[in-house]
DNA sequence: GCAAAAGTGTTCCGTATACACCCATGA
DNA sequence: TCATGGGTGTATACGGAACACTTTTGC
């Protein structure tokens, strides 16, 4: 038996880069911490003929050009303005129940104007600095969502964060430094613990975590230290990204 | 700006179900351990023209109403005629570049029949026993290569099968089971030793490797002995699944 | 002076590592 | 009798976990 797929591409005389991809999204969960909870980054999903209002993750389908780590990162960009943030591909989501729901792919025709038969998606995974994030207009309102109360969500978006959710736990052990471009450049003991105990959502033990960070090389103590605090005030410290690159390299060896 | 974008899906009166999906594959490393090295499965890629025989990776388009896992097991069965090995996926390529070279590209729209623009490939990682394989006749011949004698390789497979390599390390750390589904059901401690050592490329210390054994409560001693060996003969042990599932959810809970 | 967080050391336990010799078997 | 792998124990090092009190500061 013999098969045959057409695909007959048209457009108005545009070039094919800037083509979308009906075939393959990129989803990404932007992941941070607001008000001692970890939350995750949803932009507004206005459905055309209702008023009310849903959420979903931000994401595209790619462009005809465009790698996937590149779609990641405007997807990112659009949603927050951040630039240079690490993302990390984590999984490919590709059931074809993915497209089930008829009002999702309803939805997802409207807004790209395009027929819209299965969609693979890659999902992408960062840690972001919630108050830095302003996006851009065009792309709707965002809004941080603790991730115990999560709204309804399209597609499989719910699992996708579930997902994302176990994976920043071991992201961070095996990569540490993606806490450090999470936190601002000068912070305290008590920051980087905090930030520790609300990924792995258990509390830490704080002697044995000054412990850790004087034996870590990468984490250097400076002089400074709070102001105007109504209590003792806590010593900062930096990251030292060339100790911790020499950490990695003598561990790769061994 | 608009854009348009128009599917036209023509088939010989056949069902919807069968049709390939032009725009995903999934490829599959498919590690073992043959001769003391790591190999990795390769299939044969008829050249239409040349009588040259080149090698790739088992892997396939997708079929439209495909989830990844049953492509990945479809492959992994055509290649080998395994089945239920356990399959991971750990990464999905889509660089444009993926198909930068135009022969692979003629090479896959002969082979599928179909015109191939761009493809996301989601890459799939197992075990197998290299004896037990026997690839279906239609799949074409299989060889099971050493990882440090990789031939010339389409696409971007090359860099598909370092990638999981990486990966096995990571995921026989986190999941040792999948060891015990490669090995024979009754093994000895030289064989389980000599698979870590391969896995690892390097080498492990008997008597610490005996003591972490008998600590292990998944691994059992059985009452038989190897026979017929030209030197003292060896304890089978066996895994016990029980007691490794039991393990594990105590692990999770702490 | 009190509330609030900073900072600091010791003990214990389990796991990883290093290391060398005698034993059983078939050829 | 020799070649081959089987099997065993001890000492040391390191990192993680548990645990309580004094200090500093602003109000």
């Amino acid at each position: 038996m013999r098969k045959y797929f057409i695909c007959i591409t048209m457009q108005n005389g545009k070039d094919f880069e800037n083509m979308l991809y009906p075939h393959v999204s990129v989803d990404c969960v932007l992941l941070g911490i607001d008000e001692e909870q970890l939350c995750v980054l949803l932009v507004e999903k206005k459905n055309a003929g209702t008023n009310q209002t849903e959420y979903k993750l931000p994401g595209s389908l790619i462009y005809e050009s465009e790698d996937l780590d590149e779609a990641a990162q405007r997807i990112l960009n659009e949603a927050t303005r951040l630039k240079r943030v690490v993302l990390k591909q984590f999984r490919a989501f590709g059931s074809p129940l993915r497209t089930a729901n008829k009002e999702d792919v309803q939805w997802l025709e409207n807004a790209s104007k395009m027929k819209i038969g299965r969609i693979v998606t890659v999902a992408y995974l960062a840690l972001c600095k919630v108050r830095n994030t302003k996006p851009e207009e065009r792309f709707g309102k965002v809004q941080w969502t603790p991730i115990s109360k999560l709204p309804k969500l399209p597609f499989d978006h719910k699992e996708i964060i579930e997902e994302a959710i176990k994976e920043i736990r071991t992201w961070t052990e095996v990569e540490p430094a993606i806490i450090f471009d999470y936190l601002p450049s000068k912070f305290t003991a008590l920051q980087l613990r905090r930030t520790y105990e609300i990924i792995y959502d258990k509390t830490l033990d704080v002697r044995n975590f000054h412990k850790k960070m004087n034996s870590l090389p990468y984490l250097i103590q400076t002089d400074e230290l709070e102001k105007h605090v109504s209590h003792r005030s806590a010593r900062y410290y930096r990251f030292d990204k060339i100790a911790y690159n020499k950490m990695r390299s003598k561990l790769n060896k061994a």
